[in-house]
DNA sequence: ACTCATAAAGTTGTCCGACAACCTGACCAC
DNA sequence: GTGGTCAGGTTGTCGGACAACTTTATGAGT
């Protein structure tokens, strides 16, 4: 029997649990938003724990957003409670039918960004992907990793759309694939030629952003990704269950 | 003189300046991943405060995915430090470019989850957002408030694209800009005929899904949101600072 | 010299008690 | 009614203590 290395579960913490009860209690309703929550010294006694317990559930539903506390006053439920932050794993950490949705999503802005920037970018932000594709290609023909110079590519691309949002949210999503970019940049996939592949595809992504073609900068980068996916073995349903529309076929081309 | 209701700032507490202590070294490589942290009374003697406080603020900083901890052997540096939540606002909460960058994204994935909701909807989405679409008309002819029915329509459009994902995040969007609906659907808005604008916008957008037409759905979608950022005085350069690319033009009709 | 069990030291998790800083509401004097 | 004062409750911080656990060093046995 093969094991894989998986993070035996631990006993949770007693914190733990205690953010768990509170985080369920507010998102299902039952402590208001605005409302006052119990005091520390009624919850430690509620769920039969100490203070510095209580104290660091409460710090973590702070920074998630979930309440504030006022010195004195007590603590509140926010307006908008876990409103604060976005994460792609509500809980469980990987869903079967998550990474999908992933790659669906980062469909979405990776292309939508390739179109901003072949109409924004500026000289400097050719230069620079093109000599993060030099980088990258130079790394190749040494048979080193260039896993970085991808990145930084990306981060080029991302920063020719002028909107810094749109940057960092691209770069949390790819933060989440890391391992999806393994087959491409292992020296598996540099010498089964998908990493050569995968260069080529940015070049031709640095020609349509430069062109200003908006249209082909969306396809290539959209391209790209759906490769990545398929990859990992995903078959996204990009055109829907349905047959594709007429005129949606125009800009997928 | 007449003062906005503003929150004044308060003294910080000791825990988020240790916080935000750890969390620039972090950020800043001082302490690269996988490497460990200082131990927690070694922490208190350094920043000069009680173990308490330390551990507040490694309560934090676990919660954002900073680091993660293991009785009797210390607390490490996450692999990819903060990767785990994406917040819109690094730090300051409203800085004056972030708002439109908001709305840039914005259009960018309801514009791409209408097109995707016009090819998989089913009947019972459809049905959905038509009732909701209903109960909004209902509620603007009695004058009442129809932000909750607008806020059931624009989840059902999430909900037909088939990707929970998708539809999280457009939730995520939008919570941040709660203010931005206050003009459209206040007593005001309803007066000069704002909210029956809207909703006319929303029964076009569910004909534009209805006849699976996934470039009308995307066009009217983002019309909607440029519009809704119109209100608040941004101008969006959607079309970017150079003219607008040709080929790029015949899904923006 | 090597292996393996054991002990020791260090670290995080939890508990307790105490006080300071602060907010809220009731009470009281005017 | 107005304004000030005070008492009680709440969060923020401190200090010490012990339990649970991990890592490292130690030493016995082979």
């Amino acid at each position: 029997m093969l094991n894989v290395p998986t993070a035996l579960a631990r006993p949770d913490r007693l914190s733990d649990s205690l953010y768990r009860a509170l985080e369920t209690r507010i998102r299902a309703g039952s402590i208001q938003p605005g409302e006052k929550l119990p005091s520390e010294k009624q919850l430690a006694f509620e769920f039969a724990v100490s203070r510095a317990v209580v104290r660091e559930a409460m710090s973590r539903l702070k920074a998630e957003g979930y309440v504030e506390s006022r010195q004195g006053a007590g603590a509140f439920v926010t307006p908008r409670p876990g409103a604060a932050i976005f994460r792609l794993s509500r809980s469980g950490p990987r869903a079967p039918g998550t990474l999908s949705e992933v790659f669906e999503l980062r469909l979405i802005v990776e292309g939508e960004a390739a179109a901003l920037a072949a109409l924004r970018r500026r000289a400097g932000d050719l230069a620079d992907m093109r000599s993060h594709i030099d980088n990258m290609e130079r790394a190749l023909g040494l048979g080193e990793d260039a896993t970085m110079a991808d990145d930084a590519f990306h981060r080029a691309v991302a920063q020719a759309t002028g909107n810094a949002l749109v940057g960092r949210f691209i770069e949390f999503l790819g933060g989440h694939l890391s391992e999806s970019r393994a087959p491409t940049w292992s020296a598996e996939g540099h010498a089964q030629g998908r990493a050569h592949a995968a260069a080529d595809e940015h070049r031709r992504l640095v020609d349509a952003i430069a062109a200003g073609d908006a249209a082909r900068a969306r396809a290539v980068a959209r391209a790209h990704v759906l490769r990545a996916a398929e990859r990992l073995g995903l078959s996204l349903p990009v055109t829907g269950p349905t047959q594709q529309n007429t005129n949606d076929a125009i800009e997928e081309t």
